[in-house]
DNA sequence: CGCTTATTTGACCTCGCTCAATCTGGGTGG
DNA sequence: CCACCCAGATTGAGCGAGGTCAAATAAGCG
C-alpha cells in the first residue's frame, strides 16, 4: 500500500470485490483497463436518457445519479452514486438505458469499452461473478427506496436516506464520526425521496428542532442516531455490507 | 417441439436466454437440474422475509410478489413475477434476503440447489451471463415502478401496472387480444401501488367510468389501450423485451 | 343456504402540494 | 473593500389527492 501503488480503480475494485476480494492476476487485470477519465460540472449530463452507449462508467469522485423524467417536469432520482460505483453495468447487457445519470457534484468519472469489460469478463469469471453480486446489491437498494416510497411519510423517507447514505459512507471511509458530506441541495433531495423542495425543507426543519440532525453547508451531522434510525425504520440487511 | 420435449423448465429457459437463445447443449444442462417441486396456495409464504435460503427458485405456474413488511403493518410488494421467471438469483450471491416472497394465486414453483446453479455457471459462461441480464432487466422494472410511486398519482400508478402486466404477459402468450389475466385481489394491487384498497377501488371505478378497462372476475380487460397508456406515460423501452 | 372474504360507497380528515413572497450567503465586478 | 446578484433556503396561506373509519353489498364456497 505504497503511494506508488494508487490507481484510479481501487476504490472500485475494492467495492466489486466484496467479502472475498480479488486475486492479483484479477486486480491487475482490472487496473490495465483502458480507461478515459473525463470530468463533470455538477448537473451535468453523463449519459443521457436516450441514446445507446458504448462504455461502462466508474465514479472516481464526486457524486451522480439515476433518474428518470416525466412529462410534467418532475424527475425521479432512483439511485446515488458515490467513488468506487459502476452505476452504468446495465449498458453490458442492455442496449437502451432506461434512465438518465448526472453529476450531482463536480465529478471524475471513468470510462470503459464494453468489448474490454466483456473480455475481462471472459477471462477471470470471479470478475462476472462480482458483477452479478453488485446487480443484486443495487437491486436491493432500489427495492429499499420503492418501499420507502411507498409506505413511509416524509419524515422516514428522509431519515432512511439519512441513514442509508451514513453506513454506505461509512463503508468506504468517507464519514467523519457522525458527520457526512451532503453535497445534495435540498431540491435534489427532493427529487430522491419524492417530495417537493417545500416540503424537504419544512422535514428538514423539523429534524433540526427535534435535535434528530444538523445540517450545514454541505455537511451534514447526525446528532441523534439511534432517534434518525427509529424514525426510519431502518434494516440495514438490504446493504448487504461485509 | 413435440409434446415429448416438454419440460418444466422449458418456460424459464425461454425467458432467460433473452434475444440469443442458449445452445442445445446449454438447455439440457439446464433441464438436468435437480429440481424440486412445490405447490402453494395463495397467500402462502415462499421465501420468508428474514432467514438464508439454499435454492433458488423458478416460477412453473402462477403468479407470485416480493415484499417488504413494515410495522404499522403494511406491506409493500416490489415486484411481481409469472411462470418462467427466476425470482430469487439474488440468494445465489446475498446470504440474506431483503424481501419476502408469496404466492399470489395457486402456484408451482421449482427448487435448485445453489451449489448446482454454481456449478451450472461455472460450465456454461453464457447461462451466467444470462442470469447478469435478467438481474439488470428486473432492476430496470423496479426502477420503473419506484419512478412510479415517486412521481405518478393513483391513476398512472395503475394504469402504468396493467400496461406493464400487458406486455409482459403479451411476451410469453398469456394474453388474449386485450384480455388477461388478473388474479390480483384489489388489496394486492393496493400494496402493488401503494395505495389504500379503497382507493384503488375508487380509481378502478374511475377507469371503467372512462372506458378504459373492463375487470371481470380474475380477467381484466384493456377497452382503450392508447388512452390507458396515455395515463400511464408508459415508456415500454424499460422492458428490454426483444 | 349460511358464512366468509372481497368489493363498493359515503363522510370526514390530513399530509404534502401549490403558489408566492422573503431571506440568506457566497461569488463577482467595479 | 463593498455593493450587487443570484441560486438556494425559508416561511406563510390555502387547497386537494388520497387516507381513515365505518357500513353496506356482492361474490365464492362448503
Amino acid at each position: 500500500m505504497t503511494p506508488f501503488s494508487r490507481h484510479p480503480l481501487d476504490a472500485a475494485i475494492l467495492n466489486l470485490g466484496g467479502a472475498h476480494q480479488f486475486s492479483e492476476a484479477e486486480q491487475s487485470a482490472i487496473k490495465k483497463l483502458p480507461i478515459t477519465i473525463r470530468l463533470f460540472r455538477p448537473q451535468q449530463d453523463i449519459v443521457h436518457e436516450n441514446g445507446p452507449s458504448t462504455q461502462c462508467c466508474i465514479i472516481l469522485d464526486g457524486w451522480t445519479c439515476r433518474h428518470q423524467s416525466f412529462e410534467a417536469g418532475h424527475r425521479q432520482i432512483s439511485s446515488l452514486h458515490i467513488p468506487g460505483d459502476l452505476p452504468d453495468l446495465q449498458s453490458l447487457h442492455l442496449n437502451d438505458p432506461d434512465f438518465g445519470m448526472t453529476a450531482l457534484t463536480k465529478a471524475r468519472v471513468a470510462f470503459v469499452p464494453h468489448a474490454n469489460m466483456h473480455r475481462l469478463i471472459e477471462r477471470f469469471p470471479a470478475i462476472g461473478t462480482a458483477f452479478r453480486r453488485e446487480a443484486q446489491v443495487s437491486a436491493a437498494i432500489q427495492r429499499a427506496w420503492l418501499s420507502s416510497l411507498g409506505r413511509r411519510d416524509a419524515r422516514g423517507r428522509l431519515a432512511h436516506l439519512f441513514c442509508e447514505l451514513y453506513l454506505r459512507l461509512g463503508a468506504v471511509g468517507i464519514t467523519d464520526g457522525y458527520i457526512l458530506p451532503m453535497p445534495l441541495r435540498q431540491t435534489d433531495l427532493a427529487d430522491a425521496v419524492a417530495l417537493t423542495p417545500v416540503h424537504v425543507n419544512r422535514t428538514l426543519k423539523d429534524f433540526r428542532i427535534s435535535g434528530l440532525i444538523k445540517l450545514q453547508v454541505r455537511k451534514l451531522e447526525i446528532l441523534d442516531w439511534p432517534g434518525l434510525r427509529a424514525v426510519s425504520e431502518l434494516n440495514p440487511q438490504y446493504l448487504h455490507q461485509k
